[in-house]
DNA sequence: CTGAAAGCGCTTACAG
DNA sequence: CTGAAAGCGCTTACAG
């Protein structure tokens, strides 16, 4: 590949003033400039952007670290994080933590040895602390998304896991259910933590006496979530309606009611929580609460920028809430 | 951050010393190599990586440019690729084409630009020509997916597109549908392309006149499943059976069919290709073509990281193929 | 076994 | 307006 001293020579100058054509800092010449651009025209030549990275300090680059690539949810929030990431004219580099704390810090590391101006994590397994270690270890600023942090120095932009499980319970409050059973996410992650809780603090407010048989967890799949209900039914505690914890469960859960014979809405509500377009697309469709990732994104990509442009030195967190979506399966 | 002349002043050895502990090369006395990790165990110091790539004019990294993060499929994609990536200790820099010409050439650039080692490439709008070109003009190896390039210089991990289109054809076929709708994927990209031309082929092999009323082109979203389906229903024509180009359009329509009172399969079968989970999750389970992405996403990372490793100068194409899996929908 | 020096491809004060 | 030189943080022949 033809470097800038290639350029040089064809074109007769000296670096100092190809790198200033390039970048269109300083002045010159017109007639000069021209030269140059018909140099690196003829040689197809681009910069080494590696060699720029070394020589600014700066890499123009964001890291994005995410637990898992599975289902729409991560789809959104990639293809928000790319656009936004392109029109700033910034690279994004992605790399999955796998869902496991030494993976995520490992991805971490690496993000930073590669000089990412700033990073984006995403991490269902880091604890609180683990978060603060990061940040005092390493220079780069980053940027949590899902997790909220009372640290008015940190960046993050969380979702109100609390007045999404409120909504969707109230709802089924509302429609006179009172034996809820519970399909949770695995209680390992934080955000199965807090939508659990809530769940069982909606119940208590609303009066009603938890029964543990009505709460299952699962692991946020398809899969799970049919098993869940299934072991729900089998169970044999009554149970008029279900809050999955997201809507692949809710999905899952349908399922299983339908293979026992179990009709939705009228012997069993399901609802669950992202919507996803899927909800609309099953019978019956999927009421939910609708978790509004792309906007979550952009806010965490917005902030990312500002960071890696030195706009900010940090930014604080930024909560979403989500709204209710009713549909026919409650 | 500390950089490797730092471990140099407070181990009190040369930058040389260091890089050779650092890359276990070169003979080090046990002593001094013990000094220098201590150092650098001290300062917390690592290698910066563009530094090195610049220096060994390799930087460990592979890019990928997707056309689009949509749906189940990309994830394990993604899910893969990242897996074997950081298995063999390289990065992989994720950009989305966004699945459009000029968008997927400028990603390219930047990855060249990257110095990345090796390039994927999976486009839906890429001609042929496209591939050559962009083969010609630039140094760094690329391996195309879902493309079967003839030329045995080329690098490519594809799909057997006519020959999912006639597992997926001929069971229709054989449980005696002679009136097929189609819902195909967009004719703008090659995918689209084969199967529908598939879906004629086998339908005069089978002495059946082809019907243009049946044929509807959607974009393989759920949405325009369910509006192709809508559009096939209106228009009067009568089919016993719907091959949809994807699990995705074949679950729009499930739900169109629905909506219209149309029993499934009694009434009118679906088909599918992709196979993904959520296929047997909706009602009734739905019938399709299994597309091994994980297998297809690992031989094209052996393939880059073949050609990275510069154990290879080119692979040639290799071929997959689907399997059919029959559920209720047919 | 170890170090001085040149080089990777760029940028940026500093002179002129 | 332009160039020589130093620097970004590494690696690697080459001497010793």
């Amino acid at each position: 590949m033809p470097t800038i001293t290639d350029v040089c020579k064809l074109a007769g100058v000296s670096k100092a003033t190809v790198s200033r054509v390039i970048n269109g800092t300083g002045q010159v010449k017109e007639s000069t400039r021209k030269v140059v651009f018909d140099a690196m025209e003829t040689l197809q030549y681009r910069p080494n952007s590696l060699a720029q990275a070394l020589a600014n300090n700066k890499s123009n680059s964001i890291g994005l670290i995410l637990s898992t690539f599975d289902g729409n949810y991560f789809g959104s929030l990639l293809r928000e994080a790319t656009n936004v990431a392109h029109d700033a004219g910034m690279q994004l580099i992605v790399t999955d933590g796998r869902n496991d704390t030494k993976l995520e810090i490992e991805a971490v590391n690496s993000l930073v040895d590669r000089r990412c101006d700033v990073i984006i994590l995403y991490s269902r397994s880091l604890s609180e602390q683990d978060f603060a270690d990061l940040k005092a270890r390493i220079s780069v600023p980053i940027v949590v998304i899902n997790r909220c942090l009372k640290d008015q120095y940190s960046n993050a932009v969380c979702f109100d896991q609390q007045f999404a499980t409120q909504l969707a319970m109230n709802h089924l409050l509302q429609k006179g259910h009172r034996d809820i059973a519970c399909i949770s996410l695995s209680l390992q992650s934080q955000t199965g933590q807090l939508r659990q809780q809530a769940y069982q603090q909606t119940l208590i407010e609303a009066g009603i006496e938890i029964n543990p048989a009505l709460l299952v967890e699962g692991d946020s799949q398809l899969g799970t979530g049919y098993q869940c209900c299934q072991k729900l039914i089998e169970s044999g505690s009554p149970f008029s309606a279900i809050f999955a914890c997201n809507d692949d469960m809710a999905i899952g859960a349908i399922k299983a009611l339908h293979d026992a014979g179990i009709k939705v809405p009228e012997q069993c509500a399901v609802i669950g929580i992202d919507n996803e377009p899927l909800g609309q697309y099953i019978e019956p469709q999927l009421s939910s609460v609708e978790l509004p990732i792309k906007a979550i994104t952009h806010a965490a990509m917005q902030m990312a920028l500002a960071l890696a442009k030195g706009e900010a030195t940090s930014t604080g967190t930024q909560e979403f809430r989500g709204k209710l979506v009713v549909r026919a399966s409650t």
